[in-house]
DNA sequence: TTGAAAGCGCTAACAT
DNA sequence: ATGTTAGCGCTTTCAA
């Protein structure tokens, strides 16, 4: 960085006019005469002088940014919720710092506490998924800094928030399972210490339940990723009566059951349906294409920014939290329905 | 924000001392007296004070902070690259400042003098599809700003950079392809616009031609997404002489090729070959596994950080430009050889 | 219509 | 060992 950035003490001292003189041309100030203004404003295109951000900040206690805090960014739905972000903040005037938890609480603490430091005017965040206690939260909050949750958020902390609706997501992918005819109806469930995989999980229950079927734990398998799908397809296929159909709590695992299926032979749909959930991106890459419920991670991200830019600018920032619940969509596709 | 966080100024005055004191006792500095250090190192935590970082910034003219300039933050490539930069800034103690150009040179630019004006130590890019012009980064090298390119880069503006061989890895993903028997060779290229895909081009055309195989313009279609690539498939099975190879610009285009010839009946890999480039997670998931460039976005993100900060931490930041490139590895699949 | 001065939070000469 | 002062770049009262 050049030690001599323009600053409006060089243009005021080229202009023989004093700073604030040309602190108040530069943004139009009424009392400026035309003359002196446009004196100015010639000036400082010619020399391409920016203001600095920094001293604004330092001045008004703002600094126009906001912070992100993501648990991994290397996920479509997650890297969808940024992109959101990003675009909302970009037309407001803000720029976005953003942090990557990589699940871990430490990390997460760590960079509360830079953002903080950095005095953003507010802060987005999806907890990562070992955070059990959430003080570095509450520490924003009694300071007063603005705060927002989208996709997972820490019970006990009052502020806005941003979800999908996992319960009635979960209800409706099985739902649709139990109406294909479906009987026996696996779930690979998500971290139960997470909110929204003890939803998905109830909402699968919920599903079952209400049609008259009976909840089978053995057909409740921890499975998150692609491999640990493989482990639990081999685990289910072993059971006396294997399952008709899957809900998986993401694509990836839907996607891995699917593979490892098809090289046992089973057909799919025909012999097990599979419903996935949320990463978007792979459906149609499969074949049959995946059927999987669209969390629309892009307006999540624009919600949540929404939500957090409309309380930064509130002339009193101090109403009720507010939730918004996105309703996610179920995309049927052939893996569940041979129609497709 | 509240108006009144604590500051060194509230801890000197709480403590009967100096401002300075309070400063020097909090990081540490010899001179002064254990006893002192202690009491403010213990009112300071009670408080839980946090430096303010944008007056440090204001009074270092250094903001601990770098700027992140990607044309699109939904694609697996980039967001590990952003993955990568922000671990290493993480360890390096800076905060990420990032900007989404949505391929848009007019955002770019704007991009641009936001970071810049937010006084970031340096700015790590990757040029937008449609930015023809670079003023906009001449004038940050003018006024020091270190800049680093990843991936793609402005042709004539001499700074950091950290590439792919992308000649390179077209030619291996040709000649594999070539090497399996293969006569007449498909390629899906991308925007020309782009070095990267002209060097995609070129590695092809090589390939070909160090090998004895004529090049044929009908062969090349420029292609880079899912649904060019059902249209260019179209297109060249009706051709007198189909090809019994494609090599693609990107995974997306593979596999839509892929999925598009499956459907018409042919085999793959026995009728036709075929090979990606870059989507690391879409590799395992088309049957057959496809063949593919591995680009190793994760490194080149940490490459990319650590060569910004290099270079704002260098006492003297005007040692030439650095280029790092990268060597991508093929790797092979069911997808181009039948023995996976 | 313009200027002078103070201050945002912090640090670092330069006193003492 | 600690305090005083000035200043980073900018805005904004207050004064002229």
């Amino acid at each position: 960085m050049k030690s001599s950035q323009v600053t409006i003490k060089d243009i005021a001292k080229a202009l023989g006019v004093s700073p604030s003189t040309v602190s108040r041309a530069l943004k139009g100030h009424p009392d400026i005469s035309l003359e002196t203004r446009n004196m100015v404003n010639e000036l400082a295109t010619r020399l391409k002088y920016e203001p600095n951000a920094i001293a604004l900040s330092l001045k008004q206690s703002r600094s126009n940014s906001i912070g992100v805090i993501i648990p991994e960014m290397v996920h479509y739905f997650f890297s969808s919720v940024l992109s959101g972000i990003t675009d909302v903040a970009y037309d407001a005037g803000f720029t976005v710092i953003i942090c990557q938890s990589n699940e871990k609480h430490e990390r997460e603490v760590a960079n509360v506490k830079a953002l903080y430091s950095h005095r953003v005017d507010g802060i987005l965040i999806s907890i990562s998924k070992d955070s059990e206690t959430f003080d570095h939260l509450s520490y924003l909050l009694e300071n007063e800094v603005p705060l927002v949750f989208f996709d997972r958020f820490a019970p006990g902390i009052a502020c806005d928030k941003v979800i999908v609706d996992d319960f009635d997501a979960a209800y409706k992918a099985t739902k649709h399972l139990i109406d294909l005819g479906r009987k026996r109806i696996a779930h690979f469930c998500g971290a139960q210490k997470l909110i929204i995989g003890r939803e998905r999980l109830e909402g699968y229950k919920k599903a079952l339940k209400s049609e008259g079927l009976p909840v089978d734990e053995s057909l409740i398998i921890h499975a998150e990723n692609f491999e640990m799908a493989r482990v639990a397809v081999e685990k289910l296929m072993e059971l006396a009566s294997p399952p008709d159909g899957i809900f998986a709590v993401n694509d990836l695992t839907a996607i891995g059951a699917m593979l490892t299926l098809q090289k046992r032979g089973i057909q799919i749909p025909g012999q097990i349906a599979i419903v996935g959930f949320s990463d978007g991106r792979f459906s149609g890459i499969v074949e049959p294409n995946l059927s999987s419920v669209d969390q629309h991670g892009y307006e999540m991200g624009t919600a949540a920014a929404r939500l957090l830019i409309k309380r930064i600018l509130a002339k009193d920032p101090f109403y009720p939290p507010e939730t918004v619940i996105l309703q996610s969509s179920l995309i049927i596709r052939g893996s569940s329905d041979p129609k497709f």
